[in-house]
DNA sequence: GTCTATAGAAAGATAGAC
DNA sequence: GTCTATCTTTCTATAGAC
């Protein structure tokens, strides 16, 4: 490298300098941009060329960070199950009533950009076969696992799983389809439903 | 019969006979194979060219008789909650426990064919924009009427679409995603789990 | 009524300049 | 490190023969 150092030093010859150049700051705007496209239209509706045109940059450095769209898409599930999965296990180990979850839910299945993330991607990508993998080896670890430890008591992974479902259940018929009854209607009287679900889950039954 | 047969009469003239030309047998084929194919795969995984396929019918005639790909799912949906209407509010208007309905349901969310054909196309589906209206117009007319006055007393509404969540949750975890909890374990201990949600929702809380 | 053939758009991925 | 330009495939939808 002794001579030819004439990219950096005298730079008059090779100006072009397109962007930034900034390998991790890159990477990061790609994977939040993914993570907000496939939230929003799931695996099959976000493109490639728009979650980079997001992100400001072109499309052909998606695949270079990433690989492929495949991979992409792992890493920003993961990313979004991490996001979702600090809020669940958390009110649940501070021995949280139903009453408390339910409310939880409620509040964040309302508005359009949510701490649900994850669980959003999941369902607006279920069709995909590869995906539906990916998010079962991420809900398992992060989700269940850690609900059921703090439910405990009997039966303690299908109490924790059913947990689940019911959540997924609620935004998907409340947030996606948008269900009058469950999207219109008075927060207090969905609560009121739903709180003893959540706490016969906590409970176990006798 | 008889005399008729004029395609074997004067085949002389237009001798091609491609098919059988039977345009409500057809239609129907078609219709049959795109409910099948959207269950599987959904909105965007199933391709008017594979649909037509499994009908034994080339892609064009898809949009011959349905007009677009939109309009055919559509008319699948629309049929596949037609089937799946039948199956709850029934068990549910004849006075049937918690148990009973859990056990139907994890009977039916089993098997890869199932009467549950209609969620399996709105969960495969949720993707599309288009597919949840279309979904949530058929909810609602066929789904939750039915269910809410079967329930009857007090929040039937929010009553019944808790029970809808639920249901699409189990079997999205169940059936979809495989969830091992769910989709693993012995069915008896998870009707065990399941049974008194569905007992409270039929009640209702004081 | 059904076919073959193809138009036209959009997708994911790659090559090579700078 | 990032770009422009392009390859290849796949999709929906249409045109026209029979």
């Amino acid at each position: 490298m002794s001579t030819s150092v004439d990219f950096d030093d005298n730079s008059r010859m090779t100006d072009t300098t397109p962007r930034r150049r900034d390998a991790t700051a890159t990477r990061r705007a790609i994977l939040t941009s993914a993570r907000e496209a496939f939230a929003e239209m799931g695996y099959d509706g976000a493109g490639v060329r728009e979650i980079a045109a997001r992100a400001g940059v072109t499309a052909m450095l998606v695949n270079r960070y990433f690989g492929s769209k495949e991979n992409l898409f792992a890493e920003a599930v993961a990313e979004g199950m991490a996001r979702t999965a600090v809020v669940l296990p958390k009110i649940l180990s501070s021995g949280a009533t139903g009453e408390e979850i339910a409310k939880t839910l409620l509040g964040i299945t309302g508005a359009s950009d949510t701490p649900m993330e994850g669980f959003q991607i999941l369902l607006r990508s279920a069709s995909s076969r590869r995906a539906a993998e990916i998010s079962r080896e991420l809900i398992e670890r992060h989700q269940q696992k850690a609900i059921a430890t703090a439910l405990g008591g009997d039966l303690a992974a299908q109490r924790a799983a059913l947990m689940l479902s019911l959540i997924a259940g609620v935004q998907l018929m409340r947030q996606m389809i948008a269900l009058p009854a469950l999207a219109d209607s008075k927060s207090k009287s969905v609560v009121r439903t739903l709180a003893p679900l959540f706490q016969m889950l906590i409970d176990g039954n006798a």
